[in-house]
Formats: C-alpha cells, structure tokens, sequence
DNA sequence: TCGGGTATCGATGTATACAATCAGAATGCA
DNA sequence: TGCATTCTGATTGTATACATCGATACCCGA
C-alpha cells in the first residue's frame, strides 16, 4: 500500500498489467491457477476497470488463459510448450539475423551489438561467475537479442520475436533458480558468447544463410541444456525455469 | 440495425471484435485512420465497455495501433511489412511441418490433409477459374494451413502462426480485388497445389527437413507474386492485397 | 442415505456516470 | 498579420452500479 499514489504519467491500465506480470512471472501465482478480478484488483490497487484491461492484454500476451465459464487463469506450459517456444524463438531470430545480413546493415548499426558483447565479456571472465554478474549477464543477453531483432528493420518480425520471448525474458527472479540448477553455467555462457560473436560476423559479412543457421542452433543448444536441467530436477516449477532460456 | 438483438449466446464483447474486425479488413477504415470509440459503439450496437475490450484484443491482434495521445488508429502497413510477414509466415509453417514429419504423425492424421488437397483439386481443375470457385479455393487454402500448423502439435507454434496469419486470412471481400489483379491465377493456384501435395508427402515420409524447405519455397512464390500484382497496380490498397497470400 | 432440485451467494459481463486530458479554434497582443 | 495563450468541446481513462450467469451448498423426497 505504499506506492498506491506513484507515478502518475503512466496509465493505471499499464501499471496493473506490469504488477500482474510481475506477480504472474515470479511464481506469486500457481500455473494453473485461477485469478479473479477482484484479487487483481487488491494486489493493482486500482479499479476493475483497468485490471480487466490488462487480463485481456496478458491473455493475449499468452501468460494468461480464458476459462469458457468466465475468467482468466494462469496458462500452464509443458516442458514440451517450453522447448518448443525455445526453438520457436530461434528460428524467428535466425529470420532477423538472415535479414539484417541480406538487406545489408552499416557497421555503425552493428556497434551497439558489439558494445553489447563487449561487457558480457567482462562479465564471463570472471573465475566462478556471481549471482551478480549471472543477473547483469541475463540483462545483456536480453539486450543482444533485442538489438538482434531490430537489426532486421522489420516491425512485423521484431513483434512477433518480441512475443515469442515475452516468457523467456520476463522472470527477473527465476534464474536464480536456473542458475542453480546448473552449476556449469559459465562454460554455457562462453558458448553462448560465441554464437553471439559469429552471428554478427556473418551479418557483418553479408551471409544471410550462416547468419540464420547459427542462430537456430544458439536456440536448439538451449533447449538442449534446459533438458538437462529439468533432468535433474523432476519437479522443478517450470515458468521460472523459462529463464534459462536467457542463458542459451 | 437489424441483427441488434441476434445472438445473445457470444459475448458482446466478441460480437464487437468480430464487427471491427470485418470493418477494419473490408477497407471501411483506412490505414492510419483514428477510430473512434463512440464510432465503434454505433457500429457494434454495444457499449463502451465491450467495444474497449474489443479494440484492445484487435490492437494485441495486429490490426490496431495505439495512439500515444490516447484512442486506436488502424495499422498502417508498408508493402515491405506485408512481404515480410508472408516470409515471416512461411517460416513459421515451415517449423510446424518439420514437427510434423519428425514427431512423427500417422497417416490417420494425415486424412483431413488429403482430402482437403482432393477438394482443391476439383476446384482448380476448371478452366477459367470462376469467382465462386476461387473464393472456395481461399477457404480451403486456409483450412489446409490451419490443418498443417496443427500437425505440428505445437500449442506454442500454432498460436504463434495464428497470430502470423490473422492478417493474411482475414478478408473476404479483399481476394476479388487481389484476383483481378492477377489474371494467371489459376496457374498460381496449380503451383500452390503442388507445394500443398510436395509437403503432405514429405510429413509422411518423416523427411523434416524437406518439409520445412518446401512451405518456405511457397512463402517465397507467394511473396513473388504479390510484389509482382503490385507492380502491376501501384496504388492498390495494401490490405485487400493481403488475401492474395491466401493464393500462394 | 443418496440423489435431485432449488436457492443463495459470488463472480463476471455490461452499461453508464464522472473526471482528466488532449486537440482545435478563437481571441488578444505584439 | 502572425504568434501565443486560453478556453471550449470532445474523447478517452477510470470508477462504480447493475444484471446475468455459474457454482456450490442445502434441503426435501424417495
């Protein structure tokens, strides 16, 4: 109840649908689970109104779900949803990359990318890497994958890239989780850090084809080790294991 | 006026969407153009509720855009945006088929595929191509698109193409305009089918890859032919065009 | 005791009233 | 005459009241 009163420039819709997220994504809720407007509009603060906005706009946003009779409920994914989302995401992304390749971008375009890498870098080259620096990498990596797609310079693709990763990028505190469910996660961050860097040295080159292919296996190398993960622990919750997706 | 009262088993809210939605993809509104709220409860016969949610969901669909100083334009779209998304949707299905053919699926699965191949056939088999039959031929192109993403058996992925083609399926009205601007249709209509046949055979041989090769070489013809049709007509409106992806 | 029907309660869908904000026009001043 | 400012009108954003629908629990009869 304390920040009932802040921030007025934005609109009670956007800020409910932000604290739904953010209550959705970090476990607060149970996939599954139902949500009704009137506990919504207890944890917004603010009337049915726009809480119904932002239902409406998480459920297309696919965290939520209609239920037939009435409602919204939390979407439940499969380990199987999740791969495929994983390799969803990569082969939208392999498009952006053989696009940005193909329509020919200036190397001053590409700067920020290599900026990019250039602190993930010095994040990784840390011995045994810090809850820390695992969270600025996460923020990087996210970074990366956004200049990626808007390399592409075309709005119906950064959209529907911008869907596909809604989930993977959205847990702030779930890789945490992740992270622990995979100690070797630098060696995966250096392989990662690498398809980054051949990624931009094929777009810089103009290989459309090279570009896309490797973007393809960053995801599918993704998926592998989100496996291994969820291996190992059977019944770990799996929305906030999404975040490991960052990490590929 | 009429049809006020019809109904009453849908939401208002998805009478609503239904509406705008055919008045937005029939060319009522033009691209770019403002739509009023109080316009939309006169349209829909509904009130500013339903309407709101409406335009929310048509807005998260792609067909809206918001305007930062408040209220809802029609999309306006580039013809690099179209040819895009049509590449854009080619990829997308072409993933669906690699699932389809690595998952594995029996040929009882594959039953609803031929048969629908079977009815495009008789239709394409005339010899000039009638209104009528073409306007079947667009609903049975949908229909087999719609049968092969769900092939895949993919939540995620067939959502994801949903959303790729709520543009392209959308109108009704538009693929008349799009046919005259294409008088060899029917030839197009045949190579189409012949891709249609080339991936049902390549899902039942379990060769994902070739699978995936082929909905992305549709994609692409379909691309080719509505830049084509639009060089022939330089000021077609975009939107109609978009049913002529339906032909590729 | 069990099954069916009904009644009550709660939640959602809808409508409308109110408030705030934005755009545009008219007016005043330089 | 041109520009700035203010005022007004309209439109959106928000809140809340009302209606409708579904679910659950209870009661009655077999």
């Amino acid at each position: 109840m304390a920040e009932r009163e802040a921030d007025r420039s934005v609109s009670q819709t956007v800020r409910a649908q932000l604290a739904l997220r953010e209550l959705i994504v970090s476990g607060g809720l149970r996939s599954g689970e139902r949500i009704s407007e009137l506990q919504a509009v207890e944890v917004t603060g603010v009337s049915r109104t726009p809480v119904r906005m932002a239902l409406v706009r998480l459920e297309e946003e696919g965290l939520l779900e209609v239920i037939p009779s009435g409602g919204f409920m939390v979407k439940a994914f499969s380990e199987r949803d999740i791969l495929d989302s994983i390799e969803l995401r990569g082969t939208l992304e392999g498009l952006a990359a053989r696009f940005a390749a193909e329509r020919g971008v200036s190397s001053r375009d590409l700067e920020p990318l290599k900026q990019c890498l250039n602190e993930i870098d010095g994040l990784v080259r840390q011995e045994p890497i810090s809850i820390e620096a695992f969270s600025s990498y996460v923020a990087l990596n996210a970074r990366f994958h956004v200049l990626l797609a808007e390399l592409s310079r075309s709005p119906p693709l950064i959209r529907q890239i911008d869907r596909a990763s809604a989930l993977p990028f959205a847990s702030p505190s779930g890789f945490v989780m992740a992270q622990s469910a995979l100690p070797e996660a630098r060696q995966i961050l250096l392989i990662g850090q690498d398809h980054h860097r051949v990624v931009v040295d094929a777009i810089e080159n103009r290989e459309g084809t090279r570009a896309e292919a490797i973007m393809r296996e960053h995801a599918r190398l993704a998926a592998r080790n989100l496996r291994l993960a969820l291996r190992n622990r059977t019944h770990l919750d799996l929305l906030p294991a999404l975040a490991l997706i960052t990490a590929g």
